[in-house]
DNA sequence: TATTTGTGTAAAGTTTTTGTAAATTCTATC
DNA sequence: GATAGAATTTACAAAAACTTTACACAAATA
């Protein structure tokens, strides 16, 4: 199971080279040449942000990732001038590279924080397919917009996702998430299942029907 | 917790970029397009002040502010050659930042200025959507204005401040609040959040009600 | 292809939950 | 113990959520 490491960096070239070390390091690594997209993907293990970027700045990616998580974060940024001030505002980054890096000093350093924030690292929300869901704020975002779930439907949600990748059966569903067994055949889970999709959007696309079985979130 | 900052920048522009980077930054900040209005508001942590503006000129604001007040200033120049006499007076402001400036530059300079002047910020109240409590004080200000809050109303608003965005429970406010458990069902939490969103008028609509679940202030 | 079985979904009907005014009980203070 | 203000309960209206029904549609089966 290795583990997974997000770049966001404009620059084709950084980017490429980056993304060939850490894979030849044994990281799942996976790059985004802007903001979009990156936060509606599901949260690595560590980021590494650029701190100029060409849509939305570094910073302000790495504040919404605080805002669900705290997962490492690296930034990488521009000149040795800026670098300095930068390192000194503590802007909520685990670490700080200066550009020009060597790869090697950029793998050492995430294995540092890797090893560093794996012990006792507690995941605030969890997250897959664009779907986040933090359970003590009761909220959840799907493509990073909030969606405004009932008591039932988040709970369901919820149930999905601390099962993702498992087939839940719709009697299993209705024990954990309605906690008895309805009598008769009933839609209902079918209808709030139906609700769960219309709200998350093309998120909801991650809830997969398992015809004679019943529903699984994402593979 | 946050420390508020006072804009006052007549460009639309340049005012709402540097705006948002505070907001970024983890600052309350709040713009001015001109001098008007700017000394009515309550003395935050910091100015920037543009030296050039429409009406007043950013200096004679400062001469102001410093009759009442030695709170850490930022001036804004123009260009290179305004700049060097500008900051060559000395007029009393702390720091001079030329025009084009980074915004990086620009908080990183807020940060040192904040760090120097207050030390180490002692932070007595907690903020958020217009609601101030100061818990030494045991005071509520309500957009500006002094709400006279009965014993458990203040308790309850300031278990929630302490726990904003995050999903409250009626039981575990009763806990919290009341210290025991009511029996049988009673309105006695609604009653007090009903009460609470009155007296705070406009800002108590960021107590918001979870159905099925309990509270959360803001998010 | 025809049939059967299972699922999606809109809409109606029912239940649950919350908001709120008013009545009642409690508590501190004089 | 009288009184005023606060806290709680009661009662009901309003709003929101939940379940069921009914049927269309899709997939599997014969």
């Amino acid at each position: 199971m290795s583990q997974k490491i997000v770049l966001v960096e404009d620059d084709d070239d950084i980017r490429e080279i980056v993304l060939y070390a850490l894979h030849q390091a044994g990281f799942e690594a996976l790059g985004f040449a802007s903001g979009a997209g990156v936060l509606v993907h599901p949260v690595p293990d560590l980021y590494i942000l650029d701190i100029m970027l060409p849509d939305e700045d570094g910073l302000s990616i790495l504040k919404k990732i605080r805002g669900v998580s705290s997962v490492p974060v690296i930034m990488l940024t521009a000149k040795g001038s800026e670098h300095d001030k930068v390192k000194g505002l503590d802007l909520g980054a685990d670490d700080y590279i200066a550009k020009p890096f060597g790869v090697m000093e950029l793998i050492s350093r995430i294995k540092a924080l890797l090893r560093r924030s794996g012990g006792v690292q507690k995941e605030l929300a969890l997250s897959h397919g664009g779907i986040t869901i933090d359970h003590a704020k009761r909220q959840v975002l799907a493509s990073g917009t909030p969606v405004a779930l009932t008591f039932k439907e988040y709970e369901l949600l919820h149930y999905l996702m601390t099962n993702k990748g498992i087939a839940l059966s719709r009697d299993k569903i209705v024990d954990v998430v309605w906690g008895y067994d309805f009598e008769g055949e009933s839609r209902t889970v079918d209808m709030h299942i139906k609700s769960l999709r219309q709200k998350l959007g093309m998120a909801g696309e991650h809830i997969k029907t398992l015809r004679g079985v019943g529903y699984k979130l994402g593979e």
